[in-house]
RNA sequence: UGGGGAGUGGUCUAAUGGUAGGACAACAGAUUCUGAUUCUGUCAGGUGAGGGUUCGAUUCCUUCCUCCCCAACCA
């Protein structure tokens, strides 16, 4: 027999991997690779950053190259230290490590000192308009802007002037520094763009020792020069700022500060998610208003809160390997990233049974006391994962899910009369059952065949339906969070003339119930993921005690029978 | 109305002048001690529209349309 050999087909390369590559085979950067991921440190980090982060670590592992994390922190009067802590925590729980870990902040001298080297080739001056001034001058998208009245400034002045305000003599926002490129520019950041503004605020790292902060646009691409980035990756929205982060290296015209060649900045589309918002803005907002319980809130789509969701670091970047690079503007299906998920832990998650709504089950014709302890794998594939106790006793805990008085058509599972399977125990008819005055069933009389303990009947009869359940008088009770789409709404910034996105928040986007666990569970660590049988996968939330257990549930599995049902 | 980008099934993404493919979603069936998983099959786009070049166009040219970004001393 010859084997088939599966031929795996090579992913065909994105843009920015036809970039490297051609960059690698022509020698620019002698087969280096370098990367950075810049965040600022001015809120935590969502999935969107973590498809940027993904691609700008996986792409130089990928060519042997390395990866900074550098931290943007150009404006102090934003940023925290905080956030720093939150964003290494989550680079590294992605699973990536930065070569060096930098500041822009680190660069303050250099950059300042550049700044000089480029009034004295008159290519920057100081403005002492007022920012309305400013923004006047700068015309728009159909007047042209005027030229400040400062800009012809002599060097000597501007020397002097930029010298002073370094020094603190000036007040916050008196004066700035601009660039001299040309304020007519149809691209409206070339328009002598602000490269220092005086701010005299305390800065996280560098305290008090600096009066002006530079801006973006001439700090990133500096900074990206000194450490030697070679393709500097972006989102599409700042396509066109890289006219002017060129024009900022390229003023180094005898090479006396930076080493050739030089970054290249390349741009891609960010990544939005459907059923969720993703601006830091608007997730603040959530968190201020209560909506959530904090941005690790396991429904918001940051990476702390997927993380105490229960997603792994894997599946998260299986997610963005799927999702691609690209520079159309995009929307992933949330059900790509659930996919994902469940992909991994189907194969990972330790199996064990927990009730979600209890309803008692009697077996009539089991004796009291008497206990049955089974062992059941935790996977049904992989027997090396091992196998745990569970006790089936006269008294058992089941699902109201599982319960119907009425059968619908294509019912599988319990109702008066019907014979279902315990999931690793035995087989169970439902012979009666007890209501309290208000109609409610909350009891259910069962005989079981005990010629089926262990599941299959001795005369190999079959039934349609398998229940989980759980011994009720070994039974560990738990607090279980169901999470369900933060918006009910695809697109939440979908609003109609006088709504809010607010407006489609969902009311049911968590429920918490008390569940009974078989007490394999009771030793459960926060972070532990499960597959519940039948209903989802769980992990150990971190508010978890040893008294009080809570599980999130990450992702449900999937429900045909809701779809069967919910089609009649 | 200036400038910069982008248009391929419901959603992402390939095809770089030669059969429009994959993933997710959806649908149907098989298997199953999880209505899960797995497996099989189906579905659906003639590539934003028109024109042109070509034996042949998603790909090249052209006109138009639509969407996104830019007028912070934010990043």
């Amino acid at each position: 027999m010859t084997q088939t050999q599966p031929v795996p087909e090579p992913r065909s390369l994105n843009f920015i991997e036809e970039i490297m590559e051609a960059d690698l085979a022509s020698g620019k950067h002698q087969g280096r690779i370098g990367t950075r991921f810049p965040p600022e440190p001015n809120g935590y980090l969502h999935i969107g950053h973590a498809k940027s982060i993904c691609i700008n670590f996986g792409l130089a592992q990928k060519y042997g190259g390395s990866t900074n994390l550098r931290f943007d922190d150009t404006n102090p009067v934003k940023e925290d230290v905080e956030y720093v802590d939150s964003i290494r925590e989550d680079v590294e729980w992605l699973g990536f490590r930065w070569a060096e870990e930098h500041y822009a902040s680190d660069y303050f001298q250099q950059l300042y000192d550049y700044a000089e080297y480029l009034i004295q080739a008159g290519k920057a001056y100081v403005c002492d308009l007022t920012d309305e001034e400013t923004r006047e001058y700068r015309g728009n998208f159909h007047t042209p802007g005027k030229e400040s009245p400062y800009r012809s400034r002599s060097v000597g002045e501007n020397l002097d002037l930029f010298r002073r305000m370094r020094a603190g003599e000036f007040p916050d926002g008196a004066r700035v520094l601009r660039a001299k490129i040309d304020v007519q520019s149809p691209n409206m950041n070339l328009r002598d763009p602000l490269m220092y503004r005086i701010r005299r605020v305390h800065h996280h790292r560098t305290g008090d020792a600096w009066p002006i902060y530079p801006m973006y646009d001439y700090a990133h691409g500096v900074s990206d020069a000194i450490e030697r980035i070679t393709h500097s990756i972006c989102t599409l929205e700042f396509e066109d700022h890289r006219p002017l982060y060129d024009w900022f290296l390229n003023q180094d015209v005898e090479g006396r500060f930076f080493t050739r060649p030089l970054p290249r900045q390349i741009e891609f589309a960010r990544l939005n998610l459907t059923h969720t918002v993703m601006s830091k803005r608007r997730l603040l907002l959530l968190v201020q208003e209560g909506h959530v319980t904090g941005w690790n809130d396991p429904r918001m789509p940051t990476i702390c809160g997927l993380r105490r969701r229960g997603y792994t670091p894997e599946s998260v970047r299986a997610f963005a390997e799927r999702v691609g690079v690209a520079k159309r503007d995009m929307v992933a299906d949330v059900s790509l990233l659930e996919h994902c998920i469940r992909e991994d832990l189907e194969a990972q998650a330790p199996r064990a049974m927990a009730v979600l709504r209890p309803l008692k089950l009697v077996i009539t014709n089991l004796t009291e006391g008497e206990t049955h302890w089974l062992e059941l794998p935790f996977h049904p594939e992989k027997t090396e994962m091992g196998t745990r106790k569970v006790p089936f006793t006269r008294e058992i805990w089941i699902d109201q899910d599982d319960f119907r008085e009425e059968a619908p058509k294509k019912w599988f599972r319990l109702a008066p009369g019907a014979e279902v399977r315990l999931r690793g125990a035995a087989l169970v008819r439902c012979e009666g059952l007890v209501k309290d005055d208000s109609g409610q069933v909350v009891e259910l009389h069962c005989t079981w065949d005990p010629g089926s303990l262990g599941g299959n009947a001795p005369d190999g009869r079959k039934v349609k339906g398998t229940i989980h359940w759980v011994s009720a008088s070994h039974a560990v009770p738990a607090e279980v969070r169901l999470y369900e789409q933060l918006f009910t709404q695809e697109d939440p910034m979908d609003v109609p003339e006088g709504g809010d996105w607010r407006d489609f928040i969902n009311p049911h986007s968590l429920e918490a119930l008390t569940a009974q666990l078989e007490p394999s569970l009771a030793s459960a660590k926060a972070g532990d993921r499960f597959q519940f049988e039948r209903t989802g996968y769980f992990s150990v939330d971190p508010d978890s005690g040893s008294a009080a257990l809570v599980f999130n549930r990450t992702v449900g599995l999937k429900d045909s029978w809701a779809k069967i049902e919910s089609k009649g």
